[in-house]
DNA sequence: TTATAATGATACTATTTTAGTATCTTTTTG
DNA sequence: CAAAAAGATACTAAAATAGTATCATTATAA
């Protein structure tokens, strides 16, 4: 199983690099010429990027984009939440008929652990901390 | 994202009707009108229990399933590996040339602290105590 | 000893999710 | 106005997941 999907991966990658070109405006062709990402398909995630409010976009020549808010407050359960919706383990291990013992269930319990503790751990790290 | 497939969450189903016949051995037909899973698909997952050691199979007239191993000792990180494969959740983040930051990049141990904890969680949980 | 009822093995199809592409429109700057 | 950027959006491809079909093998019991 797989915690953090492709696009994710892609955008904290192009997180990164935008970063760390403080101040200046970046372009796609120069991420895709760095980072070696399809085009299209980085396109697509800056957009998305710029829709919820992490990247600010300039159009026409010379655009590009920038970081919306300092690397330090954009946290990786955004990018992941998304990308890849929010953060929910399992909606109903057993569903409809057969199980009816959601209260008393340790299974649930420990699935509802394991995503609070994931929740947690990943709400701690800001992009800057993966810069390095 | 999911932590239990939907196979996973069948063979649990059908591990736990096999576990209240204890003593019994149960057919495909029993558990099928039983559970509501689709016949050849369930057939494919006892089959895939059955070599794994889970279960023990019986051919012929009136041969069917049992379990191999008490309730007890039967681990759902168990029952998720033979499905879904070993629990990583990430292989490599950020792949092949773009981080080199193996050691020093705290998203790394931080992904790892979270696959540990979701490893000892559920190594905790047995079939037994899923069944209620 | 043969019909039947079960699993074993295995190959196939369908659906959904993930990954990636293409293209046309809009905006900005020189 | 031409060129270079992003915006919007619809499409295709690949991979993973879910489900099906079928024939071979084995055991029981009439």
């Amino acid at each position: 199983m797989k915690l953090i999907t492709r696009d994710t991966d892609y955008a904290v990658r192009a997180l990164g690099f935008i970063a760390k070109n403080k101040g200046d405006v970046t372009s796609v062709r120069d991420m895709v010429d760095a980072l070696k990402i399809p085009r299209p398909f980085l396109r697509k995630i800056l957009q998305i990027l710029q829709k919820k409010g992490v990247l600010e976009s300039f159009k026409g020549k010379g655009g590009g984009f920038q970081l919306a808010i300092p690397a330090d407050q954009i946290y990786l359960t955004d990018i992941m939440e998304a990308f890849q919706g929010p953060l929910k383990m399992t909606e109903c291990l057993f569903r409809k008929k057969l199980c009816p013992h959601v209260k008393s269930c340790p299974l649930k319990s420990k699935i509802d652990n394991i995503q609070r503790y994931v929740a947690r751990e990943l709400r701690s790290v800001t992009l800057s901390e993966v810069l390095i």
